[in-house]
DNA sequence: CGGGGTCTTAACGGTGGCTTAACGAGACAT
DNA sequence: ATGTCTCGTTAAGCCACCGTTAAGACCCCG
């Protein structure tokens, strides 16, 4: 059982998923706008969002941005648009999880549950706020300060600082590093995650071979720590 | 009873499984792609993970290997391939037992069961911290101490020592510790083993002549004992 | 439709780690 | 005593991995 918004423009489609879904034992809301799905959101904080690509009054990917910030939620973007590009910018702009039509209630339920207890243990994750050393991540508003210095980070170094400091301590390796936040872990190279780290390395005022925060383990994975000197 | 992930992409065969597990005491999650399935691992850290070749978006045995490094549960991989080479191919990229379809829940659940029993309750072995003397090894940030004394060691090394010091007292083939550590024992010679417990020796400061920690027993392997000296 | 920002990929240099080879020293059997 | 086998250690070469810069593609904004 979850409470969840559906935001889908074609009333067929949304009142025959909302009755599938109540059948099941949700609580379901529904608007046929972004704007619309917005609100509803910001007012009933759902556990879960049902996000129809091809709104009327936005881009849905662009409704995903404005989510992203104010919302815990899961997202289960749900189109008939089948690239594997539009699909990649998707999950990129932060989806969890991609249905393309025609599907069953069955099918999409599963994935509702599926991503329910994908979060059941670590609720929260993704918003948690985390600090390590003289570092402070802000995960709602996206930023980051070291000491009383604000850093501007792009989306991925923000997304790849904000995992390993969720993960202090543990050393991480580069493909679990591409699913977790690339989202890819395929068409994607260890490289790039190693230009990440080479500039998150220049942001955070250190170099590979005196590393502070951000440490490699040859062969392995990277790990972040606080820094042991002062 | 044990907690398990399913990988599936056919939702009729997962859904079919999961019923069958549960009704047999497991809890089941499910994941209908690699990605998924490495998340639902990555959170929940189960005893055991069904995978199905042939997923959509990556190849099983890829998964094989970026699951490996994080998670300690027994992996059985249901499949319709059956050709040799596949099998081969896959036990020898980590997989603890291979099923292939058709197959009946409950020979499913006898699998998973030995697997349990073979695995005897130690719970964690790969992630496990181990303390041997004055000798710490922490796995997941993959630092080792000895006294207050922080030791540099590469990969082999620490995986190494890391099993040695699981197997604390036990005399260890260096066959074994070929399959066990390299994940290679037919194309590399015990020759490797000898001249990385010689590493060791030296960063562990002990000679083979006067051993605190690693005990060689000749004609049958190494052992790894706490001092019985100061 | 340009211009700034961002991400990915390619290229290159450097080096660290792994394996193999070689040699020596004991241990064990004959 | 002698040959064989195992083990310890060092040195050498090769390969994989890492860090970094630059270039190109793409997106986003006015």
């Amino acid at each position: 059982m979850a409470s969840l918004v559906i935001i889908e423009d074609d009333l067929r489609v949304r009142t025959a998923l909302t009755k599938a879904l109540e059948q099941r034992g949700h609580v379901v809301m529904q608007a046929d706008t972004a704007m619309g799905g917005l609100q509803l959101v910001l007012a009933h904080k759902p556990d879960v969002i049902v996000l129809d690509l091809g709104l009327p009054d936005l881009d849905g990917v662009e409704l995903l941005r404005m989510l992203r910030p104010v919302s815990d939620a899961v997202v289960i973007v749900a189109t008939a648009r089948v690239s594997e590009e539009e699909i990649v910018r998707t999950l990129d702009a932060g989806a969890d999880d991609y249905v393309t039509k025609p599907f069953s209630p069955d099918q999409l339920d599963a994935r509702i549950r599926a991503s329910l207890r994908r979060l059941g243990g670590v609720a929260g994750e993704r918003t948690r706020d985390v600090v390590v050393g003289a570092l402070r991540i802000n995960a709602r508003s996206r930023d980051v300060s070291l000491g009383d210095q604000k850093l501007e980070l792009s989306r991925k170094e923000f997304d790849l600082l904000h995992y390993l400091a969720r993960h202090e301590g543990q050393v991480i390796s580069k493909k679990v590093l591409l699913a977790e936040v690339w989202h890819q872990p395929f068409f994607t190279t260890d490289k790039t995650v190693d230009v990440h780290v080479s500039w998150l390395r220049r942001k955070l005022g250190e170099t590979a071979d005196r590393p502070r925060y951000i440490h490699s383990v040859r062969g392995v994975g990277i790990k972040l720590l606080a820094p042991v000197d002062v």
